[in-house]
DNA sequence: CACAGGATATACT
DNA sequence: GTATATCCTGTGA
């Protein structure tokens, strides 16, 4: 089991790390695949400006969830990391779909498992997160997260769906990986 | 295959 | 009012 130290460090050391971690709520879930870093001297990060009602679980202490609405219509997830009130944190991208497929199948509406977690919107709905979840504890119920047990090969790839700062190479996911969300999935 | 458009909470101008 | 850390569906090449 992961603890709430493994997200004690930078987002930059956090991120890949996380690539090939098992990730599960409710004991549905699936290994991470794509992972990319925010923090509060990135423009393009909700916490850039400061604090606010919405991002505040960002300022807290690492290893929590936070928890946000995109486009009014989808749900995000982030872990915090440090350094403390710094405003950093990992969003996850995609999964790799392992356990509780039809309950995952059965939210999104969708057979393929390619499509259930491949986006932070789509792997939200297949998890069943929602504000609820926003600023929970990792390391404890419903949340579950497991060692990864091998060494995965990691490549770094633009950030999308942002405007500024799309340049940083902070976007992590495993080489080849047929569960990668848009413009990082193979052929 | 590549686009355009819509859904609509939250924050900022 | 405008933009956004998204996704789905429709249209047309």
């Amino acid at each position: 089991m992961i603890g709430r130290e493994f997200f004690a460090r930078s987002v930059h050391e956090v991120a890949p790390d996380l690539i090939g971690v098992t990730f599960l709520v409710g004991g549905v879930g699936g290994r991470i695949v794509e992972a990319e870093a925010y923090h509060h001297e990135d423009p393009a990060a909700h916490g850039y400006r400061g604090r606010t009602e919405r991002n505040a679980t960002m300022f807290g202490p690492p290893g929590y969830a936070y928890v946000y609405r995109s486009y009014g219509i989808h749900w995000c997830v982030n872990v915090v990391c440090e350094p403390v009130g710094s405003a950093s944190a990992v969003l996850i991208r995609a999964l790799e779909p392992m356990h509780g497929l039809e309950v995952m199948r059965e939210r999104r509406g969708l057979d393929d498992p390619r499509a259930l977690c491949s986006g932070p919107g789509k792997l939200c709905q297949a998890l069943g997160i929602t504000r609820e979840h926003d600023g929970l504890p990792l390391d404890r119920p419903p949340f579950e997260l497991h060692d990864r047990t091998e060494e995965p090969e990691i490549v770094q790839g633009p950030r999308i769906g942002i405007s500024k700062a799309v340049d940083l190479p902070w976007r992590y996911a495993e080489a080849g990986s047929r569960y990668l969300s848009r413009g990082l999935r193979p052929r």
